[in-house]
DNA sequence: AATAGCTGATGGTCAGACCAATTGCAACTA
DNA sequence: TAGTTGCAATTGGTCTGACCATCAGCTATT
């Protein structure tokens, strides 16, 4: 037989402890740290040793806290130098390389990803890019022009291109979210241009069609720069396909 | 004076050394044994003290890398009992959480995010469902219907209205980025309908709002699928709008 | 039959130690 | 003087052993 409960318990007037373990309590400090930018990009964190004291915890969960920071790409740490808090935060990145390695046949979900993220931010791109991003846009144009019989440089400009595109939607989850899937299929479309006189021929059409969509981009035409930013996503996304399918 | 170096060093014959640590290892073979399957969700993990012998590696390398998939949401772990792997794996939401811990003015770029992503996900949707897809999509209509006096139970059943759609698309990375913003965004969606007179006269507006969905849905029209989609969420955004800028 | 108490297993935490990489300065060499 | 070498301090990376708190399951008590 049960004894009967007091009614003070009868209510729900008590809720379930909440456990938050130590390191859980470092990520989130630090986490706050960086968002109110008393931890800015590129500043290099105490030492550890000293961060313990500070804390007031031992070296073991400070260093699981910033091992699980590290994981994720928020922080990095070099032997001798120190811990320094990441300039671009690929947490995105990171968790869809996790993703993907937890189920590598999702490349073919995440090309459709990009092909509809990349448009779309086309759009936005082409509604409220300052001067300043168009002028980025512009150079990476012209960069890829002076690149065409370098795979390696074209290659590198045309990803600025498209970050360029990103950052002048100035929604900067679009952006993230743009940058992580392109990020992590880079490694593809570089396989994909492995051929020189393939890459050749497939660089004078992507430079064509980019100067369609900085035209757009430049007229304020949404719907034109969406439409361009498909197309040529759509035409060279063929070589991409092949290749994933290997 | 510089003493010239062997031509064996001329070329780029030597790259820097990769000096993985061992928790990164350890990290990316958890991954591999939970997509091989060899770990399934809701497993549990031999205890700490024997994956070291196993690994071959001391307990805090170890647990550096069990704590950073923990927060990640990967694992979980209960002092007496072991540690777990997670049913859903909801790292991408976790990683979207914290980027917008580390910037809360980013609200409102999520919700257009969700705009362009629930819209384009309507429409592959509207391409892809499978029968059980469209048949878990009625059922949670036909939820929100018996709980349109309940605000609570009606939300519940319009996420997984959502939820069902995103699943229909076929495409996982489409649907986890949807989960998470969506995700995030509940807790904003909650608080806009705190006036329950307000929610009453919403809800039937919603009810309207996705049976049309459906229907778009049903007849594997997309580009309605998209534009009904897009009108629902328009119109139910002008409230979360409000609660942002507060 | 139900309860209380014990025991072992397990994650959470700490402290101290050593290693390896890096930096900066001092000493040395050409 | 200019460049190199060598040493020492700093710092992240790793290991070990220990103790604590919690939980499950068993045992003995009532």
């Amino acid at each position: 037989m049960t004894t009967p409960e007091s009614p003070l318990l009868s209510a729900d007037s008590m809720r379930p402890v909440v456990r938050t373990s130590l390191s859980d309590e470092i990520i989130a400090q630090i986490l706050d740290l960086i968002k109110r930018s008393v931890l800015a990009p590129g500043d290099r964190l105490p030492p550890e040793r000293e961060l313990c004291k500070r804390f007031g915890v031992g070296r073991s969960s400070l260093r699981e806290a910033l091992r699980s920071l590290s994981a994720m790409g928020i922080l990095h740490g070099r032997v001798g130098e120190g811990t320094f808090v990441n300039d671009n935060h690929q947490f995105l990145e990171k968790a869809l390389q996790w993703g993907l390695l937890l189920d590598r046949k999702k490349v073919q979900d995440l090309i459709e990803t990009r092909l509809m993220l990349e448009s779309e931010n086309a759009f936005w791109a082409a509604q409220r890019a300052k001067d300043e991003d168009l002028r980025a846009i512009e150079d990476a144009l012209v960069e890829m022009k002076r690149a065409l019989d370098n795979s390696a440089d074209f290659l590198a400009a045309d990803l600025r291109f498209h970050l360029a595109v990103a950052a002048a939607t100035q929604n900067t989850i679009l952006a993230s979210l743009l940058e992580a899937t392109r990020g992590y299929l880079q490694e593809w479309i570089e396989r994909s241009l492995a051929e020189p006189t393939r890459a050749q021929a497939r660089a004078r059409l992507s430079l064509e069609q980019h100067g369609r969509i900085v035209g757009a981009l430049r007229a304020g035409d949404g719907q034109g720069a969406r439409e361009a930013m498909r197309e040529h996503l759509l035409s060279s996304g063929e070589d991409l396909q092949g290749q994933v399918e290997i």
